[in-house]
Formats: structure tokens, sequence, C-alpha cells
DNA sequence: AGGAAAAGCGAGTGAATGCTCGCATTATAG
DNA sequence: CTATAATGCGAGCATTCACTCGCTTTTCCT
């Protein structure tokens, strides 16, 4: 019974008890990231606020970063899944509506968890930052692949600079909008920037005459 | 010729030789932060870099933090120059001329160092966040009196929204423009992204019909 | 039940690094 | 020329922290 050398010697492996560790790992790693701040987010604390060992730890995350990244995977997964899920039912609605609903969408999913989004910003060093490339490079496609089937609503312009500034505004605003000030500004407020952006992008996108 | 306590425990005090080695020491850190990254850049390697010791580096700055500080605080005063110089000379140009030479100079300002740029967007963890958070309430400010003395070619809007809009599309097209992709993109289509910014901002200040 | 594999443990190790301190060198003043 | 201050030095201290290893406990399978 000895065929294969018995030690999985790193890695997943979930049966059950497992799977609860790892999740308590990366909540833990999410609170106290929002919490205490990057700097303070050491493996031994980790597993301290988890409630594991580090021996524990280093079975299912092979480094500090492992950990951090999948907290980031995590959430970015949460916001795409919102994202992909807009960008279907707003595939036959007409500019106006589509980009408003984009809007609300963009400032929504920045305000799922608006501390840990600014930590992400602030604080992370995205080394390989390979994740939020392909973010970037999905939500790019996904809008693209909008304006492309919108076309005649639109006036004449090159589809991928079309994409790039709409994109780049809508998050713009949006990030800025969730981290900027005093965290939390009055809904008012939210609703003109919602109509002036949605304003400002549709003008940019129809035909000026 | 004891007066005063003749010892300057710490900080600053140029005569011409120290001068130098602070500039070396500002110098070094920007090197290696961009040629070695965030993690690389110790304070030993610093001194090494710059051709000093350790604790001529702690005789005028207090910490490693200082010396990141001190970086920034020279790039952004730098870029911080050049905006308060343009948006001087824009003052009494139309909207539509202004807008264009405001994207353009957002463009080039990202493009003074951009992988030192890239390196404050990615790397550095913010701490205070104070330098930044000045950075933009002054650039706020310029733009806001731009706009406010220029009421009467545009519609009707809150002047702060208008302003934080207008801010932050551009400063997101000009950094995603620089950052992004191969590094260095052809002129023709800086161009054309300048073209379309305008365009969009403009359209979005001047009267609808 | 019983044995094997999976999961969990946590004191300890080794390396990196921020920073200090006592001394050496250079400039300035009288 | 000499005293005093300014500047510069760099070995080493103290700390932090990612990560390992040998062991125990729990779960699964027959």
């Amino acid at each position: 019974m000895a065929r294969k050398p018995p030690t999985k010697p790193r890695k997943n492996a979930l049966q059950e008890r497992s799977r609860a560790t790892v999740d308590a790992l990366i909540e833990a790693t999410a609170r106290i990231l929002v919490r205490e701040g990057f700097e303070k987010t050491s493996t031994n604390r980790i597993a301290e606020v988890a409630g594991v060992s580090v021996g524990s730890l280093y079975q299912y995350f092979p480094s500090k970063e492992a950990l951090v990244a999948a907290v980031i995977d995590r959430h970015h997964e949460e916001i795409m899944g919102i994202v992909r899920a807009t960008l279907c039912d707003v595939m036959d609605m007409p500019i106006e509506k589509a980009v408003r609903r984009l809007v609300t969408v963009a400032i929504d999913a920045h305000r799922i968890n608006p501390k840990l989004h600014r930590v992400f910003a602030e604080q992370i060093p995205r080394a390989g930052k390979l994740d939020v490339e392909a973010f970037n490079r999905e939500v790019h496609t996904l809008v693209r692949a909008y304006l492309d089937s919108h076309r005649k609503e639109m006036r004449k312009i090159d589809l991928d600079v079309a994409t790039f500034i709409c994109v780049s505004t809508i998050e713009a605003v949006a990030h800025n909008t969730v981290l900027n000030p005093a965290e939390m500004l009055p809904e008012k407020t939210v609703r003109t920037l919602v109509d002036e952006t949605t304003r400002m992008v549709v003008g940019f996108l129809k035909p000026s005459a």
C-alpha cells in the first residue's frame, strides 16, 4: 500500500474539514487587511485570527502572497459575476438605459466592500498583477461586445478607443466616488453623479447632430 | 561659544556637501524603486547606491518612509508645476481649447517618468496618503476655478460635480494610457485619444442644444 | 476495531532589514 | 594652528516574519 509516496506534499486537498480551514484563512486574511492594514498582515497573525496554526496555513497556501491573492480573487470574482450578469441583461437595451445601468453597477460593485477595495488600491503591492490585467481585459471585451452590437445608435468611432475611454471613465468615477471623501456620501449626490456620468458617456457615443 | 546645545540632533542642515548627500540619497531611492522595485528598496541598499553610509542616511531622513516620500514629493512637485502653469495660461481660453490642452498635459505629465509612476501606482503602500490627497485637492481647486470663470460657456451644472467628473476622467485616461499596454503606443493613437477625450469632456460641459 | 491517510499543531530557525552609536574625517572660526 | 562643530562612517543590535519539521489528533475505510 505504499505505491505513491503517501504525502501530498503541499497544496489543496479538501475533505470537508479542510475546506472550512481554507475558508477561515481567507476570511481572516480579508479581515486583517481591512482592520489592521497590509503591513500587519503576517502569516502568524492570519493563522491566529483564523483559529488555526501556521503549519496548517502552509498546508494550503504556499506563501503569504498566495493568501492575499486568494482574497483578491474572491473579491474580483464577486464583482465579475455582477458585471457579467449586468452586461448580459443590458445587451438588448438602448445605449442610454444600458450606460445608466453600467454606471450604477460600477458604483455598487465598488461599494460591496469599500474598505477592502481601498486596501487593494492603496496598500497591496501588485506584483504579478496578471489578475488585475485579466480582470480589465474581460471587462473591456464585454463592453466592447455591447458597443459592437449597438453600432447603429452610435457615431462612427473606433470601437476599442470608445471602449477604452468609457471603461476608464466609469471605473474612475466609481472608484473616486467610493474612495475619496468621507467614505459615505449622501444618496442624492450619488444619483447626481450617476446622472451626469451617464449623460457624459451617452453624449460621447451618440451621433453629435 | 557653547550657547545653544551644539548638536542638531537630526534633520536637515545644509552646507553644500550635505546638500549633495541628500540629493544623492533621493536620486538613489528613485533609481532603486524603478530598477529593482519597492521590495528591494532597503535603507542599506539606498545608502550603498548613493555612495554614502547608512549612518549619513539617517542624519537626514528619519525613516525609510521619509525617503520614499521625498521621492514622491519631488515627482509631484514637478507635475504640479506643469499643471499650475498650464491652467494659468489656459485661463482665458475657451473651453474647447482649454480642455484639449489639459488632456494633453495630463498625458505628458504621466509620461515624465512612466516607470516611476507605475511604481507609485502599483507598489508603494500609501500610508498617510495626505500628500496624494493634497495633490488632488489642489488640482480640483484649480480646475474648479477655471470652470467657474467660464460658466457662461457651460450648461447649468453643479461646479463641484463637474470638476470631479472632469478631473477623474482626464486623470484616468492619462493614467491608463501610459500604464496599461506595451508602455509605448504609437503617437497616432495618442492623438486619437486626446481628440476623443476632449470631445467627451467638452460635450459634457457645453449646453446640449 | 484498527490502521492508514488526512488534517492540524506550534515552538523554533534563519534570514532580512530598519536603525543606533561610538568613532573618524572634513570644514569653519578664532 | 587649534578647537569646535558639521558631516560621514559602518559593524552590529534588535526585531520581525515567512516558513519548516516532527509530532498529535481526527477522519475515513474496511
